[in-house]
DNA sequence: GCAGCTTGCACAATCGATTGTTCATAATTA
DNA sequence: TAATTATGAACAATCGATTGTGCAAGCTGC
């Protein structure tokens, strides 16, 4: 009922009749290389529990100059891929007793600048950037706190960068969109490329495998086939719709380039309970367990999420500053 | 290059020639009222600027005793319901001038208590406990430390609590699958209903708007056709699997718990090629944007997240610590 | 020409925890 | 027994920012 505040070392201390310093002591572990008896040590452990003691890490922080903190900048929570990197890097920034902050920036540079500053103000000790629209520019902002910085899924010219094999990856789902088309008897032709920004290194990447896939078997990529709309539904839907009236008709195989514009896509498909891509074979550089039950045309890569944490968290460990892309190959599914 | 260590207001002082305190209160805005030129504070906002000064909160929460830190504790990043919540939560914490500290304790009740005391540890001004196994334990942990807590989509009796009302989703829910089915022109039958703990408040809600609805059109709803197997696909695809085994044939109307528990249902239904639940009319208290595309079939419910942190705000804002529980109707899509 | 007021800023204590140092008292050794 | 060492714990400075208080110098008015 009462606010009860919170307790301090010298509460203990008084309770016990004994020092602050002597609390301190006992309660972080470096007791018995202070010489600090048994009996005394045992006291003030019992009255730091009756009291629901909780260590203030901003005094401790701020006494020792480590935060314990560790941040990460995520755009966006609401799909697979981001969320399960959210997810992850918690669990594993616990298991070295770090505490994650993650923090999403909904792609907006602006944000993402404010987030990194504000990651700063509470001491992270590493900074994290996860799909950020300029990496370069936060990993700048934190060498000058002397904070080291990784990027994740987008490189970055100024830390060290892990991030899914692009083009690789994007040059096997093309290959399987084609194995699709031919399994079902259909002609060869151009596939469609519908989504992401012409400008970041990841569409430019799985741009080059894709057409790359392309003249593996001896097709021309359209020009006019390379839809780079951004990300966002609405964006990928009105995309189609336009493509759709400009062109007779739609190519049968399609790489879509994230689960935002496949859900663009789809929505398009399927309004006026139309099928408008009926028998599509789509390829999809993202995962989601929905969309691939959507039909069995749908194919996804999956990017390696995991391997991907352990791979950054190597880097952090051992506190590398070496400019360096680790490029992780990312799965295909189904196969 | 060189490992530049952060710069504090007392490098700002000495390069402008002034004191401690005269650059504190420049920059954090307090100068006015302690009638400081304005000739120096520019000087020194300058020097701030290119010494590329960041003000280090654990520093200045300690003397302020306030850390402007709001913590929420989620489930799981790896849903819509969640994902979005802890995307909008941040805005909205953002707005108020708060930093926002979200993490993820995958319902693990254990993790759940540690979050909160590296939250406490860390000093968060409030607590958001959503969806958390025991919301009063940790209640009760942070009143100890004089911090308010709420809880969000669970209830709890020791804080203020915005959740959706379960009750009406549910019987909404069901009423509109009874609906399909007569549209189908199907005799009505009780429906199956899966997923979810039956110790849980939501489940418990729910489920009494399922029996509510049934007893509407005068149906009895079956005991053995509830089946309350947990979060998690696999165990509701094992739980259809077994169910299918020892009843003849599945009822072609089902109350399904939550998107996750959708998963495993979709995943066992399309094993093998097959399409286990085709015309099966399904209805999910839950929401994502695949899963609504699977069939015109999947009626589901999307819980009004925008609305529910508008309340938990106001009750933030206010710092309500009056014990009361505010129901949030949930949206019925499609119609 | 001096009391009294304003202006502009520095000083010093403080938040809570940590840690190098000091210092009694007890135990051991010479 | 005196000298030395070991034991157990208190003291005080410190981390960086904030804030109540103090105090010169400049200005006003009589």
């Amino acid at each position: 009922m009462q606010p009860t505040k919170k307790s301090t070392i010298y509460d203990i201390a008084n309770l016990a009749g004994t020092s602050g310093s002597t609390v301190s002591a006992v309660l972080n572990g470096t007791w018995k290389k202070r010489r600090i008896s048994v009996k005394l040590a045992d006291r003030i452990s019992k009255i730091a529990d009756e009291l629901g003691y909780t260590l203030n890490m901003q005094a401790s922080a701020l006494r020792r100059e480590k935060s314990g903190i560790i941040g990460m900048i995520v755009p966006m929570y609401d799909n697979r891929y981001f969320s399960s990197i959210a997810q992850d890097f918690e669990q594993m920034a616990r298991q070295r007793g770090l505490f994650p902050i993650v923090t999403c920036t909904r792609r907006d540079p602006k944000l993402e600048m404010e987030a990194a500053r504000a990651m700063l103000s509470y001491q992270v000790e590493s900074l994290v950037c996860t799909g950020a629209t300029d990496p370069d520019c936060i990993s700048d902002l934190c060498r000058a706190s002397g904070v080291k910085t990784f990027n994740l899924d987008l490189p970055g010219q100024k830390a060290p960068s892990v991030i899914s094999n692009n083009f690789e990856g994007a040059f096997a789902l093309t290959r399987s969109i084609f194995k699709q088309c031919r399994e079902a008897e259909l002609e060869l032709f151009p596939l469609l490329f519908v989504g992401g920004r012409a400008g970041d290194h990841n569409t430019r990447e799985r741009l080059r495998g894709f057409i790359a896939a392309h003249e593996e078997v001896a097709i021309q990529a359209k020009h006019e086939y390379i839809l780079t709309c951004g990300y966002g539904a609405e964006k990928s839907a009105d995309t189609l719709q336009l493509f759709s009236e400009t062109n007779k008709n739609i190519p049968s195989g399609m790489f879509v380039n994230s689960t935002i514009t496949l859900e663009g896509i789809m929505r398009w498909s399927n309004k006026d309970g139309k099928h408008r891509l009926k028998g599509v074979k789509l390829g999809c550089f993202d995962w989601d367990p929905f969309a691939e039950l959507l039909s069995e045309h749908i194919l996804m890569v999956r990017q390696d999420v995991p391997e991907m944490l352990t791979r950054l968290f190597e880097l952090i460990d051992r506190k590398s500053s070496k400019i360096e892309t680790i490029e992780i190959m990312p799965i295909i599914s189904p196969r």
